[in-house]
DNA sequence: AAATATTATTTTGCTCAGTGAAATAAATAT
DNA sequence: ATATTTATTTCACTGAGCAAAATAATATTT
């Protein structure tokens, strides 16, 4: 319901029905067997017994308190939810200037973030697996967390990543291609860690925790530096056939338009992207010229034309990118989140506007749209989000392995 | 591995791999027993079973002819292959001023075609389901095969269909909106009938029978009138939330750009349909104006400006349209099906060059590219290969039936 | 308070798809 | 002819998932 399972490799069918009902327990915040086994389509017998080894391995647990609501005839159906408390997870968005680390629980609630600051954006991989150790132990001291509670760890980066098998075919953090981080992870980090694109992790944690949760097609569109988008098809994170796909920020919106930073001309981030719209807002000015977007929305706040007209084209633009997303992708929903500051009106209008004017009409309702604010900490609980999946399948299968012997 | 089983309805798990079996075969031209249960990554004994169903069936058949190659020791490989023999299927493409009937037999292989003219484009569901039962019948009669003889029959026509449940909720050519075909089909039809989008269906037929035989992620866009997209991604055919998605057509290369006949601006069809690029190139003549991309690029080799301008501008537009779609969906295939007749250079290498010039630069390879021409047939042949899908998963599970009692 | 009704969960015995291992089949090589 | 090799089939078994029966826990009725 919630993932591919069967491509999960070296699940057997046990583990896969345990990771659905798992699965299943934290889309809901609290959910009885019963309900379990008719939100999975499966006999209630085998949902007891994927529940029993969940419990015994501490993933899940009970809740006490009766449910509420209307008390009901008949035995009460007994609660269950996420075990918090199983372990500790960091996740770690590796941005230009800085590692941002969040430490969550299995839940994914949030126990805290630390940032460390970098002097350089682009590093050897085995510096950035090193610094990766400093930003965990460095966390783990600033939030009073013995790095031993730490079961997992997840990276989010830009660049072309393969998220099942750890390989980085490009990175701008990296500077070397092709790299295998598995081994350096082994080297250099004291648990099970998992890389992948950062606007897919964000697509990840919108799935497990946001405005994702339990809906089967959505796509996330990030706007800040540059455009990213994460894709979630049939349940499932789609990367493409060689992993570089989603990428919105460079799709063409002008032909022959806008130079962008990756030397192309015309791709959406450059007229949307933040470095694009500070960019436009500054021609032709000698002093003056804004350096933010909040620079530009107050300067257009305060009358100025050319802030104002580059504010209204990147509102429109995007909005008409976004509308090709739903004639290609016909999503149930989309997020877009963007980096503050909110834009104020009118700009939000005039995108919504161009959505809709340019969308195919159909009877059926438009999809949901939910604009929130990417703040640095979304894309390091993606990461997180990542991590709580890929260990929740490690986890489940450790039980199997103990019940087995 | 070809297709969703687990969606189909009730199927169990035995009809599954059958029908796994089935479409292992098909994509092969033949093959081994052993090689399936290597493809299917399952045991031979598994495989052996399956086929021994299928056989029974009459829908496979083993090939008396040795293997060719170099002999190897041991107990030959028995080939098997698509028993064509099995049924013969109806595909028919409701078009704008015609229904073009194809007959295949169960490996795909085509009987015959025959069209239908109509007088109107668009029609009452009800009277279209009859003209349908009219074509068919004239088809058989024309091709000399008994209408008993025909097991299943397939339609495509444009519109928003779901293809799993023959609703339409829109379409072209039929005047009502929001129509269950199912209870038509039943009354007028004498047997299984199917219905779907008709660029789903190209892309079905380019999956089963084309370019697309045993890839998991391409993409099939049909420029002719307007222009379509079928999506195949994991695999099976992607239809969007809503049924409503793959409007490539639709999606905006320009803002405020050329008018639509959806009424909306800057539609990519608004500049590479057949109907745009015959207005623009007629725009500001008085005689002589073409009707037909054919006249367009007879005018253009003549030396006309205006013609070879709009033939230019819709080449490096399509290109930038197919690199949006590399950008997003990173296939691994594209097939660009347009009506005859073919461009000549040297607007391919127009398209081709925008391709290239727009897309990502990774180190992998560009995904391939298949141009081909889209012959009224073509559609049709779509409908079919749909058409056996489904009656494959019929027969198997009849099959099944079979065997319980 | 006891009996009854109702709903949730667990237990039990079974089914059946898929498997590995052994048997068999069909060819080549010696 | 016999040994070797490869393909396929047979057979006994495993194990996931299920239906039905049993049990548990509650509310309602008598």
């Amino acid at each position: 319901m919630l993932m591919d399972l069967a491509a999960l490799s070296g699940l057997d069918a046990r583990d896969a029905t345990r990771l659905r009902v798992l699965q299943c327990i934290r889309s809901q915040e609290e959910i009885s067997r019963t309900d379990i086994a008719q939100a999975l389509d499966s006999s209630p017998a085998t949902v007891t017994s994927a529940c029993g080894a969940l419990l015994e391995a501490g993933l899940i647990r009970e809740v006490e308190r009766a449910p509420s609501g209307a008390v009901q005839r008949g035995r009460p159906r007994v609660m269950l939810q996420i075990n918090g408390a199983a372990f500790l997870l960091a996740g770690i968005k590796i941005a230009r200037h800085a590692f941002l680390v969040v430490i969550v629980d299995f839940k994914g609630d949030e126990i805290g973030t630390y940032a460390l600051p970098l002097a350089e954006s682009r590093m050897q991989a085995d510096a950035l697996v090193r610094r990766v150790r400093t930003a965990l132990d460095a966390a783990c001291d600033h939030l009073g967390v013995d790095v031993a509670q730490i079961a997992g760890i997840a990276l989010g980066m830009p660049g072309f990543i393969n998220g099942q098998t750890g390989f980085m075919h490009w990175s701008s953090s990296v500077i070397e291609r092709n790299v295998d981080f598995v081994p350096l992870f082994q080297v250099h980090l004291p648990c099970p860690t998992f890389l992948d694109n950062d606007a897919n992790l964000v697509a990840k944690a919108e799935h497990l925790f946001g405005a994702g949760r339990g809906l089967r097609n959505f796509l996330v569109v990030t706007v800040e530096h540059g455009v990213g988008m994460g894709i979630v098809l049939d349940g499932k994170l789609y990367r493409g056939e060689r992993g570089c796909g989603a990428e919105l920020g460079h799709s063409k919106v002008h032909i022959d338009g806008a130079v962008c930073q990756c030397g192309q001309r015309g791709c959406l981030e450059a007229y949307v992207g933040d470095y694009a719209m500070v960019r436009d807002a500054s021609t032709g000015r000698q002093t003056d010229a804004p350096t933010s977007i909040a620079e530009i929305l107050a300067m257009a706040r305060a009358g100025d034309a050319l802030a104002h007209q580059v504010l209204e084209r990147a509102s429109e633009i995007l909005g008409v990118a976004l509308a090709n997303l739903v004639n290609l992708f016909d999503p149930e929903h989309i997020v877009l989140a963007r980096s503050r500051p909110e834009l104020d009106p009118p700009y939000p209008d005039i995108m919504l506007d161009a959505l809709r004017r340019n969308t195919v009409q159909v009877d059926a309702p438009l999809p949901g749209l939910t604009v929130r604010n990417l703040d640095k900490s979304m894309w390091a609980k993606g990461a997180a989000a990542h991590g709580i999946e890929m260990l929740s399948i490690l986890k489940v299968r450790e039980r199997g392995a103990v019940d087995a012997a």
